[in-house]
DNA sequence: CTTCGACATTTGGCATTCCAAATGCCAATA
DNA sequence: TATTGGCATTTGGAATGCCAAATGTCGAAG
């Protein structure tokens, strides 16, 4: 027996590591950082780094290594640590990616998410149904980001999600300026409805394919127009 | 001017850090470990790895937080580093991600890859159009691996190339296992048949069809059949 | 015999120190 | 002036030492 149904055991505190601690701080650091503006490469100093954050380097480096391994920095012995300005290759190629990625997830949701939780999307997103995005883009950039999440999430599938969190922290900046050019935002909202309406019907093969084209569009956009990067 | 024409420079030597041969040393005993084996988890200690290899602990641990990265490894503070058993839900959700990623790369080989490259599939893989697979399963098994990672590879695309051999790090044990259950190698040959004609004609939506349904077959088989796991 | 707590041990987190390779500066030299 | 050689400096890689938290042990108390 126990006694832990009398205390609602707020439980741990567990304080992130130093480590943890640092690689959040990098991470925001680099993503909040206007690469593509500066024609030179960042490099980054771990001892700087170490000082500025108060802590020693073992942390920094742990956070750095990760970083690494998550393609946001590259480590070359003895010269030095850069930040890594990405092509619009490889932008393009991740969006790809991406666009495999939530495709399935939409044909997961139509097998695996409740009636309810399909239904939600409508109500969760009422700026799709409200016309005029050009008036409040910035809410709506943010709708966006969450619209793509919530479909990823609704695939209740742990590695989709993981791999998709990691490829939207590269690609979350160009997202929302690819909606300022052209007619994005118009278009990206029409798409959105009709996969909502596909999730709610649970036609999967639909959702599936709308969610596809919806990211390969926005892939042939970057492709286009997004010579300001490299 | 220079005399670097006189001299074959055969140039760099630059061997790995000793980082990265930690990695590799500890990445092949994981994977080759027979896990599902035993029922207790396994323990991975910091000193005695590093007394092993013959380094010191510095490299071990960056080495094991790429692994932890990666998902290989979980690390407790003051508890210890354990190797992680994969549940079924977790290597299906892979086999899940691993298809729509391959899948997005069938289509974008019937649109980048050239004739010879798409060609070269029939020439690489006799063992498809030889019938009798029971009959010699260990070299199939191979000829299966990397017969999907030629199709990744024909997709061009850096993001799904990195992203799928993680998954296959994770995924290489089940794919040959299922092989040998029930009737996988036969059917399992004949999808590829089909795949490889589709991407020989660039019908890339059929291809990208075939591969998918291709990689959600094996996720229903392992998810039926793999009770072994958890 | 059971329970509990003090203490030794284990273990990963972090800090510090040392090292070798690469670079830059500058004087010596042709 | 242009080039070269060496030395100081910088920088990441690696080794080592210390620490606090967690665990296991074992004996004393009930």
């Amino acid at each position: 027996m126990s006694n832990s149904d009398q205390f609602s055991i707020k439980p741990i505190v567990a304080s992130s590591s130093l480590r943890t601690l640092a690689y959040e701080a990098l991470k925001s650091a680099i993503t909040n950082m206007d690469l593509y503006g500066r024609p030179d490469e960042v490099r980054l100093d771990e001892r700087k780094l170490s000082q500025d954050l108060g802590v020693s380097r073992t942390p920094v480096r742990e956070a750095l290594t990760v970083l690494e391994q998550e393609g946001f920095v590259r480590s070359e012995a003895r010269r030095g640590i850069f930040v890594i300005k990405k092509t619009k290759a490889e932008i393009v190629g991740m969006i790809h990616a991406w666009a495999a990625l939530e495709s399935m997830a939409a044909r997961l949701a139509c097998q695996r998410a409740s009636d309810a939780q399909l239904q939600s999307l409508r109500t969760e997103f009422p700026e799709f149904y409200e016309g005029r995005p050009a008036e409040h883009l910035d809410e709506y950039s943010d709708a966006n980001i969450r619209f793509h999440q919530k479909i990823i999430s609704l695939g209740q599938c742990e590695a989709i999600a993981s791999l998709s969190s990691n490829l939207l922290m590269h690609v979350r900046g160009i997202r929302n300026t690819a909606l300022r050019q052209g007619e994005r935002a118009e278009s990206s909202i029409r798409e959105h409805v009709a996969i909502i309406k596909a999730l709610e019907a649970r036609e999967a093969e639909l959702a599936e394919r709308l969610v596809r084209e919806h990211g390969l569009g926005l892939a042939r956009h970057v492709d286009t127009y997004g010579h300001y990067l490299d």
